[in-house]
DNA sequence: AAAAAAC
């Protein structure tokens, strides 16, 4: 529908929607008994405002939105019909904005239009006169029953007043009750607990205390320390690699592969020689076999063939069987149980090189091969030095090769490939910039907010170069972005509809994609994402390089790898283990009906903080109910316009707001200064997302802190899943009014050092942030 | 059952 966007303004200006004919009754669907926005926003204010309303200094050129949400928010129009609360949930700002669609809208249409039916979509402008049939009569449909006018710019508009269906949902008491029914679904999950197949695995992975045991064992290796640093000098010389076969020789005849992960965690030593190794491998099991079977081979390559994404034939650590693996399903399997959730396994950790901070002291990026002008924009953003992650990656992104990145939370990634990429089509860059010119690079990411937010960051970058990007992003028109891809950009950074849609319009070749990157990579290979990333990556250049960087990278990436990274390098930072972590953790336990209460009284807190919810509709009763209370609060999540989301982010970013209520959406990547605290209203499902929604605070070093609110239900399965993410922390019966909810911005001075353990050097979890 | 991702 886009592509109507490229229709003449006139045709559509949103006032028009007075004059056209829908009906005025109470009930109907077309109904509207107040028109909040009508007249609010001129058609330049609301371009402006889809851009995040930001001039390309990235000072707004408007009205902050929060200064007309002020006056608004007081005024009559926000009121909405029914709900039994008067319409006072409407006092916040958010809830009435046009063009947010009622959940499941997106889904319904997906499965009208059939998402499959993507290729056959029609692509240009002749979509009335060549569609078949069939499609001819569903817009027919469409039309009649939705807008009248046959124009289906209007269908757009008329999403206004299903979204106050959706508001009339979330306002009324019975809203309410709704909620606390899920709410109160915590117990099923509980009760899930004890299916067996979960419990048995989970028993016979981590074996209680075997990793505990294990990790005694490691705090005694004082040796490590040793090894590592008689390692030091070798960092860049690839060359020693070699010799350091025998050590894994060694390690494969033991062929235990479960030993081997919790081997890994115990020995500083085997860890260092394994740093050295070279970054490549990824199934040490079928090791022996490949190499017989791959023939002939260069001898230093020796640990190549290694590096091998396989994990069938491991007879141990297959976990096929536990978790179907539905490579090649496009839709989501309806056969297999629907109700039964994926399970949170801990994927095999995928070998790495690691970097040590004591390896690159005095290394500047100049060293790393990036040129003067982009060191000089990074010094700009305020990175002098690089850090161990970027100064890992860099030089291998500028040799050319497949890269693998695995850094913690808020370690740099970014830059770690975003300056690399700069460079390297500075170097290969053609005499003159071409209008039109496909881009050369690629940026791939889960959520728009963070593909901006790379876009940010990579633009800085390029700027200072001449290097020109640009972001692809659903949730706004498409005309902006189609504009800059006429004009020609280098980097396009982008989620992967959007990016489809372009290509499928013929407005962006990809052909020219000399590097492509995957960010949060293993989350981008998950089941709703894996599909569009293998289908984006073979449009680009054959033989172009993939770069791959997530905190959490492990082998669920092996399907991209194995047809896309024909020989990868890896890298990871040594000492990235969750006892070197600056985040304090804590879980609170708390009564189910006092969970609110308590939440409460937590963002109460001073400072930042972010509360993760696992559904849309709790994130916005929470903030609902924190704005009620007189906390300021926004919420951010895909039940809300693209332009909403913006809204909420850069209210906290710019300090308008402390609190901000999110889903997931928000938990993977998104950079906010300083937030003091991130609260789990309701603990994740995944280990991994614990440790990225953790990730929002404590980052570049700084202190943050965590707490996870659970009913005394879920203490078993919580305890389950930070011991998956091998974090630490005490569990804290606790009521509303507790002094102990007062503080909890403020991390204890001396870092929360438990004597012993914190001193142990831990090494990573599986996949683990480090 | 949920979240994200195109119009």
């Amino acid at each position: 529908m886009a592509r109507n966007d490229s229709r003449p303004e006139g045709a559509r200006r949103p006032n028009d929607r007075d004059s056209r004919p829908g009906s005025r009754s109470k009930g109907h669907r077309g109904y509207r008994d107040e028109q909040p926005s009508k007249g609010r926003w001129s058609r330049d204010d609301r371009e402006r405002r889809d851009q995040g309303g930001r001039t390309a200094s990235g000072r707004p050129n408007w009205t902050p939105p929060e200064a007309r949400d002020r006056d608004a928010r007081r005024g009559p129009a926000f009121r909405t019909r029914g709900g039994a609360d008067g319409g006072r949930d409407h006092q916040r700002d958010d809830r009435l904005h046009r063009g947010e669609r009622p959940r499941g809208f997106d889904r319904a249409r997906d499965e009208h239009n059939g998402r499959g039916r993507y290729g056959a979509a029609p692509a240009r402008g002749d979509r009335r006169d060549d569609r078949p049939a069939r499609d001819d009569r569903d817009r027919r449909f469409d039309r009649d029953d939705r807008s009248r006018g046959g124009d289906r710019r209007f269908d757009r508009d008329d999403r206004g007043p299903r979204r106050f269906d959706r508001d009339d949902r979330s306002q009324g008491g019975d809203r309410r009750f709704d909620r606390d029914d899920r709410s109160r679904g915590g117990d099923r999950r509980f009760d899930r607990d004890d299916r067996g197949p979960r419990r048995f695995d989970r028993d016979d992975r981590s074996q209680g205390g075997d990793r505990r045991f294990d990790r005694d064992d490691r705090s005694g290796g004082g040796d490590r320390r040793f090894d590592r640093d008689d390692r030091g000098p070798r960092r860049f010389d690839r060359d020693d690699r070699g010799p350091r076969r025998f050590d894994r020789d060694d390690r494969s005849q033991g062929g235990d592969r479960r030993l081997d992960r919790d081997d890994r965690s115990r020995g500083g030593d085997r860890r260092s020689d394994r740093d050295d190794r070279g970054p490549r491998r990824f199934d040490r099991d079928d090791r022996g076999p490949r190499r017989d079977d791959r023939g002939p081979r260069r001898s230093d390559r020796e640990d190549r063939g290694d590096r091998r994404f396989d994990r069938d034939d491991r007879p141990r650590r297959d976990r096929s069987d536990e978790r179907p693996r539905r490579d090649s399903t496009y839709y989501p399997s309806k056969e297999s149980n629907p109700f039964e959730p994926k399970e949170d396994v801990v994927l095999e950790r995928l070998e790495a090189q690691a970097t040590r901070a004591e390896d690159i002291e005095g290394v500047t990026f100049a060293d790393l091969g990036l040129g003067a002008g982009i060191a000089g924009a990074l010094k700009s953003m305020g990175a002098e030095r690089p850090f161990p992650i970027q100064a890992a990656t860099i030089p291998d992104v500028i040799a050319g090769r497949d890269v693998l990145g695995r850094g913690r939370t808020g370690s740099g990634k970014s830059i770690a490939f975003g300056a690399p990429i700069v460079e390297m089509l500075l170097r290969g860059r053609p005499e003159r910039r071409e209008l039109g010119r496909a881009p050369r690079a690629l940026v791939l990411a889960p959520t728009r907010e963070l593909a901006q937010q790379l876009n940010h960051t990579i633009m800085g970058l390029g700027r200072a170069v001449g290097i020109f990007t640009t972001v692809i992003v659903g949730g706004v028109k498409q005309d902006r972005q189609v504009e800059a891809l006429r004009r020609g950009v280098d980097i396009v950074i982008g989620t992967p509809g959007r990016i489809e849609d372009l290509v499928e319009q013929r407005r962006l070749n990809l052909g020219a994609v000399e590097i492509a990157v995957v960010d949060e990579a293993d989350h981008m290979c998950e089941l709703g994402f894996l599909e569009p990333v293998q289908r984006i990556l073979r449009q680009t250049k054959p033989g172009s390089q993939k770069l791959l960087f997530s905190a959490t990278l492990d082998s669920e990436v092996q399907t991209i790898v194995k047809e896309f990274l024909p020989e990868p390098a890896v890298h990871e930072v040594a000492g990235e283990e969750q006892s070197t972590s600056t985040i304090d953790h804590q879980v609170l336990v708390t009564d189910r009906y006092d969970k609110d209460a308590v939440l409460e009284q937590i963002v109460r807190n001073p400072g930042r903080i972010v509360v993760f919810t696992r559904t849309r509709a709790y994130a916005e009763r929470l903030a609902e109910q924190f704005d009620d209370a007189g906390i300021a609060a926004v919420s951010l999540h895909g039940d809300l316009t693209q332009a909403k989301r913006n809204r909420s982010l850069e209210k906290l970013r710019r300090g308008k707001v402390d609190v901000l209520v999110a889903t997931d959406v928000a938990a993977r990547g998104i950079h906010i200064d300083d937030v003091a605290l991130v609260v789990q209203a309701d603990p994740p499902d995944e280990y991994k997302t614990y440790l990225h929604r953790a990730g929002r605070t404590g980052r570049a070093g700084n202190d943050g802190r965590v707490v996870t609110v659970i009913a005394p239900a879920r203490r078993k399965r919580t305890q389950q899943l930070l011991d998956r993410a091998e974090i630490e922390a005490p569990m804290i019966p606790v009521r509303p009014g507790d002094d102990l909810l007062d503080t909890l911005s403020a991390p204890p001075a001396p870092a929360p050092a438990p004597p012993a353990e914190a001193t142990e050097a831990e090494p990573a979890p599986a996949g683990a942030d480090a």
